[in-house]
DNA sequence: CCAATTGTTTGTCGATCGACAAAGAATAGG
DNA sequence: CCTATTCTTTGTCGATCGACAAACAATTGG
């Protein structure tokens, strides 16, 4: 294959994309942001990247297998569903909070409103978060399947339940409410688990209060 | 007082604007779409609001004392924080889900992503969902302070927790998530209040599953 | 009836939006 | 070295953004 070699990284400047997207959305980071972040010029991130809707689906897959994809991570881990679901939410409020990237989820905070062109994006973002639900749902059907859970225990309504509390961590994230307010809300959180606990075992985690 | 009258209802003309921006955002509503919406020229609306920001912010106001003030208006009712909260929750699902309006919540839907020029807005929108989960944590900590709930409880961590909850019903609710999955959803978030309540009234209310 | 006041109409302003066209520069294969 | 291929540079396109200015119309107080 014949050409002129490209003079930037396109990793680097996909990842500079997509700090950009999660820091504005989707349609608040305009293509002049795009060549302020990226350092290069329009005409260039189109020949790399065909158009900011598909650099923005590029961000977001890149998004969803690093920092985005801590629930992934955690559900397909050994262990209790207990363990699992804590982990999904004390990692979420982490990746959340962190200082070196924006607050909250790319996928939530890049939606919200949408215009007339860019409906199909935010459908496309409404997807993922649907998506998402039906993971957490997935992982309470197999837990109750294995004997963990109750036998009636409704899990759609626990995974509808515990999707709609991990999107409202990133509104509250992003809202500037900080990793130790939202680590102490997650006591209350999981006593709905813990009731659909088989094992009696009373309180059998709490919560980590731990480091720091 | 004179001066030729106005020959549009300007309560009519804000509450369009209101449903405007509830379904496309602050940046996703443009003065184009006002103005098809409103059905006057933007002349017009400049002379009646000022601005699209202080349109915007008049729409806030509208939808706070309207459809979007049920969690003050059921946290204000006489009766137990277990009625309230649940109530709360029950009205927050049927508004979120409304066909004669934008899914969701103005406030919660509207935000998102911030544009440089609307940082402002952003921010002040942030405060009125902060100044929600205030309202929570307060209507906890008066029903402690009445003997309601167990003297250990932490009020701040259940309110963090019931807002994040609030917040994210208004992104699925949104994203399609239906009110019968929403209210099942009720009954898993109860059992946090539930736990922390004084009296140990075993399932003293369960999720109403009533009407439709 | 007149002047002051306010709403309405029409047109447009500069800035910014996303998206390329065209031309020059750098590489690989033949 | 030459040609085909790819990237980079520069400039700009039409559309849309929010926001008015200026001229005209309608009303009230004097």
């Amino acid at each position: 294959m014949a050409g002129r070699p490209r003079e930037f990284d396109r990793d680097q400047a996909l990842e500079k994309a997509m700090l950009a997207f999660w820091a504005r959305g989707y349609e608040g980071t305009s293509m002049a942001n795009l060549v302020d972040a990226l350092g290069i010029a329009s005409a260039r991130i189109y020949a790399a990247f065909g158009s900011k809707e598909a650099l923005f689906r590029e961000a977001v897959a890149l998004y969803e297998s690093g920092q985005g994809g801590f629930a992934e991570r955690a559900m397909q881990q050994e262990g209790t569903v207990r363990v699992a679901i804590e982990r999904v939410f004390t990692d979420a409020i982490e990746t959340y909070t962190q200082a070196d990237h924006p607050q909250g989820c790319l996928v939530v905070s890049a939606a919200a409103s949408g215009a007339l062109e860019s409906d199909q994006v935010i459908a496309w973002l409404a997807s993922h978060r649907r998506q998402r639900t039906q993971s957490i749902i997935d992982l309470l059907a197999a837990a109750k399947q294995r004997g963990e859970l109750k036998p009636e225990t409704d899990v759609a309504a626990l995974g509808d339940f515990y999707a709609a509390l991990l999107h409202g961590v990133s509104v509250q994230a992003r809202d500037g409410i900080g990793a130790e307010r939202l680590r102490a809300m997650l006591v209350p959180a999981m006593t709905a688990l813990d009731a659909a606990l088989a094992t009696s075992d009373p309180a059998a985690g709490s919560a980590s209060t731990s480091k720091e």
